[in-house]
RNA sequence: GUGAUUGUAGCUCAGUUGGUUAGAGCGCUAGAUUGUGGUUCUAGAGGUCGCCGGUUCGAGACCGGUCUUUCACCCCA
């Protein structure tokens, strides 16, 4: 046991059937994004740690997996940073790169370098595993595959509609019963302007994101601990606990916000998705939530997230508009938006929901019987042609008892074997038989190709 | 990073207050069946009880550490 070979902490293999699966995912998606004009692109999967630091807060810092420089590293970092064990000092001496936390940063990085040979708006996909060092828990891994779609270069609005329809185009595909939740990070820096504390709108964010989770009692006595006054709390009671219809909270929240000028802002921009939403008739809820907030903190407009109605897991969806992630990067007024597909946990719903449709197109549809000698040739030959009109096909590759071979059939599932032995090879014939059925039949090569087509 | 939790055959799991040679079902291999799978019958292989250390005459069981699993928190897809 202690020999077995193993593979790291929320890391997973993936078999054939879970292989079958996930493909059909990344189809599915790759399919939409391709009929709305966006192209693919990949990016290594390990970047400078100046281009992830940073980019996530303090706590996603922390959540890199950084690669320890190649070498001698150790003979070139600071003695005295080793001696005093001071972990951040030496880690900036022996890594300079790390794993990718996600697709939008390494997106950003990307559009700046190569900005000269991009035409904006720029449209692409991206469908790549990311790695985050956090504990694995339920629908959390250490691996995960992102399919990020993102458009830069345009501040229009239309672009969130566009991706709003693109969510519910994939979740209709994949019937995958779904609620979007919008919101606006201009509405929150509104909210923190008029308590005055536009400084801690982070802190005031993540507080009243918990409100489902930890009731509203809770989320004051949060607020209270980051520091806000009582009377600033009580400024923005109304807001958290805003309800109604789309526009009912938004009435509201345009009396509380007249003053800020941001606040008003966010609001206008959500009227017009909301509207234009309306206008195209879409099936997908769309549904105003004040409480989303998102740890991420380079979002500065829209900002989505989407959830499984049936299953508990957690948002399978989410993304939002950055408008200065490139400016980080030295590319200024580059405004982009995108959304991001976590592949895994929408796998982790499917399957618990049994949505994955049988997958005919991967499957071995016929098996030929090895029987060695001059009827390998024979089946080879017989193979070619069915191959040839598009039906998977298989040979055994070795001349073992039938009973193993039929077996092998048995086990992957494939609904038809082909018996060449000698006397079939004598006659010119082919014994197909049914592995449902158990029933076989002589026939020709035009008709066995004929039967197998359908 | 914090707090729990799990680990025994390929898989799912039994294993009494610490006591001889650690079991079952499923799966696997072979045979019954030399041109027929999925059903049936028979036989067989497969374990350093996660790992390291400790307590004990004696540890799968008790203690410590470590890794792993699962879950909650933080955070997030």
């Amino acid at each position: 046991m202690a020999q077995k070979p193993s593979i790291p902490k929320g890391t997973r293999d993936f078999s054939p059937v879970e292989m079958v699966k996930r493909n059909y995912i990344f189809d599915t998606v790759r399919k939409v994004f391709q009929k709305y004009g966006y192209l693919p692109i990949e990016t290594p999967a390990m970047e400078n740690l100046s281009t992830l630091m940073g980019k996530y807060g303090e706590e996603g810092d922390k959540l890199l997996f950084k690669i320890l420089n190649s070498g001698d590293f150790l003979s070139k970092a600071d003695s005295n940073a080793l001696d005093e064990k001071a972990s951040n000092r030496v880690m900036n001496q022996i890594s300079e790169k790390g794993l990718r936390y996600d697709l939008t940063v390494p997106f950003a990085r990307y559009v700046v370098q190569h900005q000269n040979d991009i035409t904006f708006p720029f449209k692409r996909y991206q469908i790549q595993p990311v790695w985050r060092a956090d504990r694995p828990q339920k629908g959390r891994y250490r691996e995960f595959f992102q399919c990020d779609v993102d458009v830069v270069g345009s501040n229009s609005l239309l672009n969130e509609v566009e991706l709003i329809q693109v969510v519910e185009e994939v979740y209709n595909l994949l019937n995958i019963n779904v609620a979007l939740k919008i919101n606006n990070r201009k509405i929150l820096s509104g909210i923190a302007e008029i308590i005055g504390a536009s400084d801690q709108i982070v802190d005031i964010t993540v507080a009243i994101d918990k409100l489902d989770k930890i009731g509203l009692e809770k989320v004051n006595e949060e607020l209270a601990a980051k520091g806000l006054s009582e009377q600033a709390i009580n400024m923005i009671q109304p807001v958290i606990l805003l309800s109604g219809t789309n526009s009912e909270k938004l009435a509201s929240l345009k009396g509380t916000l007249a003053s800020s000028e941001i606040g008003l802002k966010g609001i206008a921009e959500l009227e017009k998705v909301f509207a234009y939403c309306e206008h195209l008739n879409l099936k997908l809820e769309v549904e105003l939530d004040l409480t989303l907030a998102r740890g991420l903190n380079y979002y500065t407009g829209a900002i989505f997230e989407v959830k499984a109605k049936d299953v508990a897991i957690g948002s399978i969806t989410g993304g939002g508009r950055y408008d200065d992630l490139t400016g980080i990067f030295g590319l200024k007024d580059v405004s982009g938006v995108g959304i991001s597909f976590g592949a895994d946990r929408i796998y982790d719903v499917m399957n618990q929901l049994e949505l994955f449709p049988l997958n005919d197109g991967v499957r071995t549809k016929v098996l030929f019987v090895n029987f060695g000698g001059e009827d390998e040739l024979y089946a080879t030959t017989a193979i070619k042609r069915i191959r040839e009109v598009g039906i998977n096909a298989e040979f055994f590759p070795d001349e073992t008892k039938i009973q193993k071979q039929m077996n092998y059939a048995n086990k992957k599932n494939i609904p038809f074997v082909v018996l060449t032995g000698e006397k079939e090879r004598a006659e010119g014939e082919y014994t197909l038989k049914n592995m449902l059925s158990g029933e076989q039949l002589h026939l020709s090569i035009e008709k066995l190709i004929e039967t197998l087509k359908d």
